[in-house]
DNA sequence: GTACCGTCCGACCGGTCGGTCGGGTAAGCT
DNA sequence: AGCTTACCCGACCGACCGGTCGGACGGTAC
């Protein structure tokens, strides 16, 4: 699969691009790749399908512009992170930062978390780029973890699991729709929901990590 | 949307009937409701597409069924768990029983988070048995957390936020397919897998829970 | 016998899918 | 002037979609 056709005219002024891109991202999230016709991207984006196939060679190469995007945005909102510190106190930044990040535009965690989940059948867009995202990503929050283990202040936990655990918590969150907003009684990206979630989330993942067990 | 037509044929010689539910049950679980045939169900079923219209009056009717039949073994998985008792020890028994319910079948966890995920564009397959079977299985955990929280052996935190939580560890971790295996380095339905997957929620989860917090 | 019923089938419908093709138009360069 | 390039379009393709229809087959009841 090739990539883009053409690279972003660097000026501001929206290019056709980057509306087709605005355009996927909102559908994608909404209706998964299989749900979302060219079409309609095309319609949206005040041009015929030919035009779309401008600027992207396929279907699946635009789905992976679009994955592509939202991990270099919430990448770029780790990159402030310190890399020093304690442990703690990194992992609630970090937490933080992801949630600020997922709590940007509503596409991101629906589009994430389907294009986990539809990875099964679209093994397609797994694009350099979103690989090297995605380790850098893995990369930071792991550093954190096994490094405060090994200062003892977080707990010995396998880091791959906590990673995971920490995606099934912050992203399905934020990619739940209809159910979560029936199970929280109120929208998910109200300013006011997203500070009641890191309220929650911050120090359950916390306590998860760092005290002592209590198990049987 | 009418409910399926005939009933179960009480009888356990796999029927016809039942075959389509296993067919369609791994076939969404895997490619999701849109990107997944009739015609492919009927097929792997060993009959034709009429026949199937012959049991469900339609696509979306035949989804609610695998999932309301999904819903119910799980909902049948807690049935045996004590109303009373530690409310720290009443959880641990509903994670590990979720666990134990969601890693019998690799189908269930996936078709579980894409109905949630795909539910903005399909509120078709919305059944009442489906509505009820949720709303007991939230209703038990959520009693746990709020009793616990009464009796002071868990932390007064919000519910909705918990159950969420909750759904996003156990369910994600299961239905995260090639990405999760890739981050675990191994298949998630192993029953080492998922022993160690146990020992790591269900600490996580106490912790988080329970003990009193180091926030900032 | 025959009327019925559950089960299943092939053929067909209108419609949508991703993708291709040939061409048109305006700007810019030589 | 001529030529290239970027951008965009309508028309079209084969494949597939969910769903309908009329009928075939076998058993059972009368």
């Amino acid at each position: 699969m090739s990539r883009v056709s053409p690279e972003a005219p660097s000026a501001g002024v929206a290019s056709s691009r980057d509306k087709i891109l605005d355009t996927a991202e909102a559908l994608f999230a909404r209706s998964g790749f299989q749900g979302v016709g060219l079409r309609e991207v095309a319609l949206r984006s005040g041009m015929s399908k030919s035009a779309l196939f401008h600027y992207f060679p396929g279907k699946a190469d635009l789905y992976s512009a679009v994955l592509d995007r939202i991990l270099g945005a919430v990448l770029e909102g780790m990159g402030s992170l310190p890399e020093r510190g304690s442990a703690v106190a990194r992992l609630k930044g970090l937490v933080e930062t992801i949630v600020d990040s997922l709590a940007a535009s509503p596409t991101r965690g629906p589009l994430l978390l389907r294009s986990i989940v539809e990875g099964e059948v679209l093994d397609d867009y797994e694009t350099p780029e979103a690989d090297e995202k995605l380790a850098q990503l893995f990369g930071a929050a792991s550093r954190i973890l096994t490094e405060g283990a090994a200062s003892g202040e977080l707990r010995s936990v396998p880091v791959p699991h906590a990673l995971q655990g920490l995606v099934g918590l912050l992203v399905f969150h934020f990619a739940s729709g209809h159910f979560g907003e029936d199970l929280l009684g109120g929208p998910i990206y109200s300013s006011s929901e997203i500070r009641r979630f890191k309220e929650f989330v911050v120090p359950f993942t916390l306590n998860g990590l760092t005290t002592q067990t209590l198990q049987d």
